[in-house]
DNA sequence: ATGGTTGAACCTCAA
């Protein structure tokens, strides 16, 4: 028995309900944290992934953000916005405690902001929201429990994951203050899954719509699923599903997956 | 390349 678990920032899921719904039934992943709803609650495409045997929390936001977990099994405990300021009203948080056959886990779904750049108000935004998720994370290690953190965290943690790191250190998901604040909340121990699995592959998760970056090779990997060691200790294997990069009118983000047993 | 593309909603913003 085994859980497939996933992470995807679909840039509008209405705008990708057609390659959301063809993924869920080609590789069945048992849950997905999705980023970039693009839509309120009420507009949020239920019915067809529910179709699919998911059941479904949303945290959505009319034209930006919006989270969401869709889960096989039922879905309890469910927590939407990030704690830590009462004044940040973006959709960019959803929690939830998911019962399987085969164990109980946690599981957020987590969009930190891109910061636009780093003289910016906004990235200032994303110092704060990264601080607030390691003292979140903080608390939820405590629990001991199966955890798994994914999203879009626009930051490359380390050289290997951009592809030009030389030139792109001091830009946007790369500046070395973001970087920091992404190590510090895996120094808690916290596990990147993708590079557990995978300690030297170069595998980027995002490419920028513009200069025809796909082709060319140029991304970076920014989505993560972070695991606590209970999860990372029995994860088998993680990958990034590029061939949904491929597709006519994609999101400008690849899922990244993972196994646990 | 101070450009380039995409989505949502409005003709601009955020990414």
């Amino acid at each position: 028995m085994s859980l497939k678990i996933a992470t995807w920032n679909v840039n509008s899921v209405r705008s990708r309900i057609t390659h959301l719904l063809d993924w869920l039934r080609e590789d069945a992943p048992d849950i997905v944290l999705l980023q970039e709803l693009k839509c309120t609650n009420d507009v949020f495409p239920y019915m067809e992934i529910e179709e699919l045997g998911y059941n479904i929390a949303v945290h959505g936001q009319k034209t930006y953000n919006g989270v969401a977990i869709l889960s096989k099994y039922p879905l309890d405990e469910v927590i939407t916005g990030l704690p830590g300021d009462e004044n940040d009203l973006e959709a960019r948080y959803i929690e939830a405690v998911v019962s399987s056959p085969a164990a109980v886990l946690r599981v957020a779904s987590v969009y930190v902001p891109n910061g636009s750049s780093p003289d910016s108000d906004k990235f200032q935004y994303k110092l704060a929201f990264l601080e607030r998720l390691y003292s979140h994370i903080k608390g939820l290690l405590e629990l001991k429990e199966i955890l798994v953190v994914g999203g879009d965290y626009n930051v490359a943690p380390e050289a290997i994951d951009v592809y030009a790191p030389k030139e792109l250190d001091g830009s946007i998901c790369f500046h070395p203050l973001e970087r920091q604040a992404l190590h510090k909340i895996l120094h808690l121990g916290i596990y990147d899954a993708f590079r557990v699995a995978n300690p030297h592959s170069q595998n980027f998760s995002w490419w920028d719509y513009r200069a025809n970056s796909y082709d060319s090779g140029k991304g970076m990997r920014i989505d993560h699923l972070l695991l606590s060691a209970q999860a990372i200790d029995i994860m088998q294997n993680c990958s990034v599903v590029s061939k949904l990069r491929e597709l006519e009118k994609p999101s400008d983000h690849a899922p990244v997956i993972c196994e646990i047993k």
